[in-house]
DNA sequence: CTCCTTACGCTACGACCCGTAGCGTAACTG
DNA sequence: CAGTTACGCTACGGGTCGTAGCGTAAGGAG
């Protein structure tokens, strides 16, 4: 399902079962529900996943690595409905991200996991690519989207449209993060309405609409 | 200096040491720099600080309302220069944000403490207190300059302005955090330019920019 | 100067979690 | 069948936590 063993070469020996890696991944969302980052301990989560605490251990080095693993499939459910607009289309998203940030175990998973990549660079690896990265179809497609219906113009130039699509997805997933957890106020329909009535007419347009 | 006795009734007995709580922050910041926040101990913290273990406990609950403390002070160093237009005020302000980000101490830290602040009321409290709400100065005075040379329009309904100025707060704040932590690039100049473009214009002027 | 009060340094402690070693058993391959 | 790998279980040294207890230091009140 990871990065290990892609399409193994059929070894000998008893292989892995894929219910422990389900269970333990189930078990580690619900000790994150009920415990939290902080206090979520391997040993909890091997009791919880009915394994013993040595079979997590040689699959995950350790709390982080088993952690990305458990809600990075979370983030997938993510989807962008075609609603007919630009705007819909990215209030709809933005309230998704929300609401997926809401879930307690997101909630105290994402910043702690992103806390600990800063020291770790085989771990932000493992967000980039199981987590981050995996987002920025949403904004692919809905660029691709604008441009059919005419919305946005075609950007011929690769290289500055893959910039400008990293742009805009650090500011909205930014945007979104920043309100829902370091702000902590909610990230409710009027509030996806005048973000993303910034994000597309920009500030003078956001600063004078009436109401 | 805290929320600590504010301007306590002259209690009697010994009073507490101020040059302790200077080194003990002090030693909270080198501490978060050599180990980062993950490995650092309340027991490493006091011997740097030269203090005994218990006087850390007598002061601050936890590791994390301690380093909370230590890197609050850092982010009021940030400022808002007068460079004669909103665009590279929003510029400068996002270099700086992003220069304070890079630093180790900080880097690890604010992540870590907002993620731990899901999950207690009370540390949310105190980041908002310390930390986030002291940096709407910013975008308050940003706003206050571009009214004043006419870059943007009069607000005449409070309720409104505020809220706008929280809005703009989170997308500026969180855009930077999420490039520099969780995408882990560069904040550079060239990125600061392009963001401000799209926060002023919107996204119709900054898919169609050229160069 | 003498009580009273609070802060400090130090030691020691039980509790918890970590990550691993060792061993016998289970499952699958050739 | 033998060979190989995974699993469960136990046990362990090492580290951190947060606190209790005690003697001492530094202020204020009389």
């Amino acid at each position: 399902m990871l990065s290990r063993s892609p399409t193994g070469p059929a070894r000998s020996g008893r292989p892995r079962s894929a219910e422990a890696d389900a269970a333990i991944l189930e078990a580690t969302r619900a000790s994150l529900v009920d415990l939290g980052w902080s206090k979520l301990t391997m040993g909890d989560v091997a009791t919880r996943a009915g394994v013993a605490k040595t079979t997590l251990y040689r699959r995950w080095a350790g709390k982080n690595e088993l952690v990305v693993d458990a809600v990075a499939v979370l983030f997938d459910e993510l989807e962008l409905p075609d609603l007919g607009s630009l705007a819909a289309d990215v209030e709809a998203v933005v309230l998704q991200f929300a609401a997926l940030l809401e879930r307690p175990e997101t909630k105290t998973a994402l910043m702690a996991v992103v806390a600990e990549s800063t020291r770790d660079e085989a771990l932000r690896d493992r967000i980039r690519d199981s987590i981050v990265n995996r987002q920025k179809r949403l904004v692919l497609q809905g660029r691709e989207r604008a441009q059919e219906r005419g919305e946005l113009p075609a950007e011929p130039d690769e290289v500055v449209a893959a910039r400008t699509a990293d742009l805009i997805f650090d500011v909205i997933a930014g945007a979104v993060v920043h309100r829902a957890l370091v702000s902590a106020e909610p990230v409710d329909a009027d509030w996806a309405q005048r973000f993303t009535l910034l994000l597309l007419s920009g500030l003078g347009a956001a600063a004078s609409q009436a109401d």
